[in-house]
DNA sequence: GCGCTCGTTCACACCATCTTCACCGCGCGT
DNA sequence: ACGCGCGGTGAAGATGGTGTGAACGAGCGC
């Protein structure tokens, strides 16, 4: 999939630059893997909807995700365990059981 | 069912988006099962009208109702639970005995 | 070759969900 | 008062979805 896309975007302390492949934690930068940013992307702009793991997958990876293909949840949690990390008072990613999931800024 | 049709969806203070499997109360994101969101999309789509809850079973679990299946009421349970924690002012959820419920933002 | 990162896949644990059951209270007719 | 139908509610058990750590191989730079 291309990162090339897209202006910058905020979602609470986070700064995503899709153009430089970069992202900012309250300021500091967050190193992130390919896929990892990619499907941070993939979340960021569809910020504060429920995002399925089909459509995340066409966008971070391209192509349809399988069934049974997991990378997508490992990927969620790779993601998780890094934002948390760099925001421990916020919560970004939020699960929607049978449904997908949410990027929001949570206290 | 599916759950994918269908357009964006305002009763009161709650915004439904069955594209998403998304719930807002008051602007805040409703955490709901898929059961009970399909439930919620079918009282939904017929606001302020009683719905039985045969009409009920067949749009969220697809189907037919068997005699002495509880499903449906237990799920009303657990909607009104979480729209009552939700948004605590209205009530939204009105049984009328004999023929079914009736969605409708109350004071 | 060696060490490293990354992406994928697997296995298992854990938790939300769904169904069903039991019991309760209420209203109604007898 | 009693039985009965109906709906409200809590909980148990089964199921399935998700979280999570680890193993494995590919690729890359030294």
């Amino acid at each position: 999939m291309q990162t090339s896309h897209g202006e910058l975007v905020r979602i609470g302390d986070l700064e995503i630059r899709p153009q430089e492949g970069l992202v900012l934690a309250a300021g500091r930068a967050l190193v992130l893997s390919v896929r990892e940013f990619d499907l941070l992307v993939a979340l960021a702009t569809h910020a504060g909807r429920v995002v399925s793991r089909e459509e995340l997958y066409r966008q971070a990876w391209g192509g349809t995700l399988r069934r049974g293909d997991r990378s997508c949840d490992v990927y969620i949690h790779k993601l998780r365990t890094k934002l948390e990390r760099a925001l421990p008072q916020h919560r970004f990613i939020h699960t929607h059981v049978g449904f997908g999931y949410r990027l929001d800024p949570g206290p």
